[in-house]
DNA sequence: AAGCCGGGGAG
DNA sequence: CTCCCAGGCTT
């Protein structure tokens, strides 16, 4: 690794000067404070800025403060992130409002170091608010970075992995420090890669670094980063009864661990291969008089195919949760489950 | 080090 | 279809 700070220097201006002109404005940039960006990065976790548009302005309508949100029910919490995915962030998020206040006073941490002893929040999260709003000059490496700089510093091997990963926070690390502005060249350099330096088909004709940029000086752009292999989606199939009795329907929560933990559903049995409606009625937590199928349709996440059989049922069961479409919709369900609720207001 | 956790958009 | 996204936590 040859050192060169005179060109360390020039890349940090070069971000920094590309960032202040071609930057977008979003809601987290209108304002800056600890609160918002902490909001606004647990949303952005795994998540395109895209997507979080549609969630961080009614989020904060909804809990203005961090001392609100510490008050809400964390049901209100969940229902606020329906559809975002991903939804122990909005626990951890809730978590780390109340761990602010009781230790705290209700202010947010300003420093890398305290900010990542909150749950959800790890070095780049900690960077990022600490850096971007506070201007402390630490590293962060997200997925863009991680591109970004493997194909400044023309890295192909193992960008992924627990070497390239550290070797990616070395550089990201060295040439903050080189930065006028720890915040305006961390931010700059995730901008450049969501706008600029895509996966795909990177801009280069535009790019403030094309001159600086190893990855390019080798025709190299397209091999670089090489592909994350992904998780294999094992199919499943989720049966969903919608059970309505005088304009109310049979909810229930699912458990406190796994996918889509605490939210609600209708009756709903999962098994790795489809189910006759002998096996359902069966095995389902609702003794039933009566079933039909009335639709299905496929569903993905990282891990697993879905596909859902939507039945309608009977039951002369009383107990349990019934609601109304009302109720329901102040519930945290999932889009697959909103998506049966639709269905049942047709049924 | 690898698995788990959502959902949607791009190509 | 595949790959990716302002990652963190658990095992």
């Amino acid at each position: 690794m040859i050192r060169n700070p005179r060109r360390d220097r020039e890349i940090t201006r070069k971000v920094i000067r590309w960032f202040e002109a071609d930057a977008r404005e979003l809601p987290w940039r209108r304002k800056r404070s600890g609160y918002r960006a902490l909001v606004a990065e647990l949303m952005l976790q795994q998540t395109q800025v895209a997507r979080v548009l549609e969630y961080y302005d009614r989020f904060l309508r909804r809990f203005p403060t961090i001392r609100d949100l510490a008050r809400a029910d964390e049901q209100d919490v969940l229902a606020q992130w329906q559809g975002l995915g991903y939804y122990r962030r909005a626990r951890h998020l809730h978590a780390a409002a109340r761990a602010v206040v009781s230790d705290h006073r209700g202010r947010l941490p300003r420093s890398a170091a305290e900010l990542e002893k909150l749950p959800g929040i790890g070095r780049y999260t900690a960077g990022a608010i600490a850096s971007i709003v506070h201007d402390e000059r630490v590293p962060i490496v997200d997925g863009n970075v991680t591109r970004v700089l493997a194909r400044l510093e023309g890295r192909r091997s193992s960008a992924h992995d627990g070497k390239g990963q550290a070797a990616t926070w070395q550089t990201a690390s060295r040439l903050v420090g080189h930065a006028a502005s720890s915040s305006r060249f961390n931010e700059g350099l995730m901008e450049l890669g969501a706008l600029i330096c895509t996966p795909r088909q990177p801009n280069c004709k535009s790019c403030p670094l094309a001159r600086h940029c190893r990855a390019r000086q080798h025709h190299a752009q397209h091999l670089i980063p090489p592909p994350k292999p992904g998780p294999r989606q094992q199919p499943v199939h989720h049966h969903a009864v919608i059970v309505q009795r005088k304009a109310r329907t049979l909810l229930e929560q699912r458990p406190a661990t796994g996918l889509w933990s605490n939210m609600w559903q209708v009756p709903t049995l999962e098994s790795p291969t489809p189910l006759s409606g002998e096996e359902l009625r069966e095995h389902l937590s609702v003794p039933l008089t009566h079933l039909e199928p009335v639709d299905s349709f496929r569903h993905q996440t990282t891990h697993r195919r879905i596909t859902f059989h939507v039945y309608l049922g009977r039951t002369r069961l009383r107990r349990g949760t019934w609601c109304t479409q009302e109720e329901a919709a102040s519930l945290p369900l999932s889009n697959p489950q909103r998506r049966i609720l639709e269905i049942a207001l047709r049924a």
